[in-house]
DNA sequence: AGCGATACTTAGAAGACGGGAA
DNA sequence: TTCCCGTCTTCTAAGTATCGCT
């Protein structure tokens, strides 16, 4: 189906929406201007038309009636009622969360042996020794820290018979537990076509019911509809909560969120919720409190989301915002790293530090609660070393320290002098283990920030390095007359440039090496099959009148030309996944690069968006996907 | 100013899937 | 047709930021 826009003179944000829609729903939608809009949609209905209709609604502000044909992806702009600050929705309707399915007790011949004699242990006892049984393989249940918190824990969940005898980790053996989950999940793998159906259309029902919601009559999805199972607490890095037991989720400690008129979601059977509110100044559908962090969790809607996809041009704009504003700031902080004040100095700083190497901003975090990580506001001493000269340059600052999800952030970074001189002042008589912004915390930051500019934070500024970083890349890097696979590269290039810049790292892949070497070795065969048909082409040229025909040798000709294209582009390939090896390059694109930048680009380029963003990506960027002009300038 | 609660974005890992080579 | 590997999707932890209270 062919996907059709309708443009309204006023391409802000707030009017846009893609979706599946039929006729009837778009009818409802409460339609302010219906000139241009309307008549446009009922052309396109009526031109879509195949069933004859059923009955005849009608458009509630104008009153025009229209055939119920059923339009695919439609994508429309219109202009919604804009809500008085903070309402996020009128109206919310769903089925509250899917609960995961109770335990299934283990079979007869599965045994947990404690000093080597069998033991059949409680059925809450057992739920929990097969939590860290399946993990066995994992280094988690190597790590000292981890062991004895899961220790701890299943004690809790034990009889006090069970107590009595088990004191000794090391003393249990969940081999049988063990073997018995890897089977289970071997037998999953090996299940008949059938079987595979069933149980993806069994998913599909579950996705069906629990997956989407009605926000404002419009039916959108939901990003987490299912309530995080139990198990055992993952942190990152060394995280001194690892492998404290994550409890189910009761019903009991669920709070609803939806409107006073829709039917709140049914409890399962025999339960009720903790709550049901009606807060239509927040985005949640539900929300419960986890037992590790004691932080609340959400359910929300899915990123393609008009909410959030609004919440994300937001915030583009608000980067944007920065740019043109960005020079006077950066003055600013310039200046105020000779004020007298040594808070200013030491937010001037930060802020270098933020503006240049798209540092986080580093929030105070409860000790002995998280892993210990840092960002710019937290850091300490012992995280920088001051080098007067270092590798040819003067001035430069090594930095080591575990930033979020423990990722190291490690760089040497020539500065200028007035900021590596009070650096060596903010270091003066104090502790590795003290902060170096010791006046400075990320709340006073900010509001500084806000006062130079509405809405500024300190992420901000890894938004708009991030993006303008992409845009000045892909001028660079991208040549017009290029074909795809090097545009690609060179797409490639400028969002890794950022990914650096923003520290984005990942484990190299456990079979990297492997998968390169299968890579070189399949561009060794085509470069043989190519000199192959390259002399193959010569002697058929030399014998065209005799044996072949012309369309023949253009055949061949043909062949050696695809056979040099898929050549050049593997060995792109391989240069791009060389150059990718540790680096992930998927968290900017989805969280830092304005989607407009590369919408852009592909209309310059000529390249797809198709080769850009997958699926997933495309609905989320929905909106800049549509309203973004080849001239769009971030 | 400091703090805890809250809401929302950002993050890498793991698991599921699916398309091409054998 | 199967199997393997890269990509997509899901999962949930870990950040940022703000607000209201003391």
């Amino acid at each position: 189906m062919k996907k059709r826009c309708v443009c309204l003179p006023d391409q802000r944000f707030h009017n846009y929406l893609t979706r599946t829609v039929s006729a009837r729903d778009l009818f409802r939608l409460k339609v302010k201007s219906c000139s241009i809009l309307k008549s446009e949609i009922l052309i396109f209905a009526r031109s879509l038309c195949k069933k004859k209709p059923k009955e005849t609604p009608s458009c509630s502000s104008c009153r025009r009636s229209s055939p119920p044909v059923f339009i695919s992806l439609l994508s429309v702009r219109w202009e919604e009622e804009r809500y008085e600050d903070g309402v996020k929705w009128k109206s919310l309707e769903h089925n509250g969360p899917y609960f995961p399915p109770e335990y299934q007790p283990l079979p007869d011949d599965v045994n947990f042996f404690y000093n080597g004699k069998k033991m059949k242990l409680s059925l809450a006892a057992e739920e929990v020794a097969l939590f860290f049984a399946q993990m066995l393989d994992h280094e988690y249940t190597t790590k000292k820290v981890f062991r004895e918190n899961f220790f701890k824990d299943w004690r809790k969940e034990m009889t006090r018979q069970e107590r009595l005898v088990i004191t000794d980790l090391e003393k249990c053996d969940f081999r049988e537990l063990h073997a018995f989950h890897k089977d289970k999940v071997e037998a999953r793998k090996a299940l008949s076509k059938e079987e595979k159906q069933d149980q993806k259309d069994a998913n599909q029902k579950i996705v069906d019911k629990y997956g989407y919601c009605l926000l404002d009559s419009h039916r959108e999805r939901i990003g987490n509809f299912k309530l995080e199972p139990p198990g055992l607490f993952r942190g990152r890095g060394e995280h001194p909560k690892q492998g404290m037991l994550k409890k189910r989720i009761q019903p009991e400690d669920v709070i609803i969120n939806c409107s006073k008129e829709a039917t709140p979601p049914a409890p399962p059977a025999g339960h009720h919720w903790k709550d049901v509110r009606h807060d239509n100044t927040v985005t949640w559908l539900a929300s419960w409190t986890e037992n590790v962090q004691g932080s609340i969790k959400y359910i929300m809607l899915n990123a393609n989301s008009k909410l959030k996809g609004e919440k994300d041009w937001e915030k583009y704009e608000v980067a944007r915002k920065l740019k043109s504003c960005v020079d006077s700031i950066r003055d600013g902080y310039l200046r105020d790293l000779k004020s007298k004040q040594m808070v200013a100095r030491q937010r001037a700083v930060a802020l270098y530090f933020i503006d240049k190497l798209a540092l986080r901003a580093g929030n105070e975090k409860e000790e002995g609660e998280t892993a210990d990580t840092v960002g710019c506001c937290s850091l300490r001493v012992e995280h920088i070393t001051l080098h007067d000269e270092l590798d040819g340059s003067e001035c430069v600052v090594e930095f080591d320290f575990l930033g979020k999800d423990s990722i190291r952030y490690y760089n040497k970074v020539p500065v200028i002098k007035k900021v590596f001189k009070n650096i060596k002042l903010f270091m003066e008589s104090k502790d590795p283990g003290d902060e170096l912004f010791d006046r400075l915390n990320t709340a006073l930051l900010n509001k500084h920030l806000s006062s130079l500019m509405p809405d500024l934070t300190a992420k901000v500024f890894r938004t708009y390095n991030a993006s303008i970083t992409l845009q000045q890349q892909l001028r660079q890097l991208t040549n017009k007359s290029d074909n795809v696979a090097e545009k690609l590269l060179s797409y490639n290039r400028a969002n890794r440039a950022v990914a650096i810049l923003c520290n984005h790292q990942r484990a190299p892949p456990k079979t990297f090496e492997q998968s390169m070497a299968n890579l070189h070795s399949k561009i060794v065969a085509r470069k043989e099959q190519l000199a192959l048909a390259k002399t193959e082409l010569k002697l058929r040229l030399y014998v065209r009148f005799v044996l072949f025909g012309v369309s023949m040798v253009d055949r061949k000709a043909a062949a050696v030309k695809r056979c040099e294209d898929q050549l050049l582009k593997m060995e792109l390939q391989a240069t791009d996944r060389e150059e990718n090896k540790q680096i992930a390059l998927g968290t900017s694109k989805l969280n830092y690069l304005d989607p407009r930048i590369s919408v852009a680009w592909c209309k310059n380029m000529d390249v797809p968006i198709e080769k850009i963003y997958n699926k997933t990506q495309r609905e989320k960027f929905a909106w800049a996907i549509d309203m973004t002009e080849a001239d769009f300038e971030f």
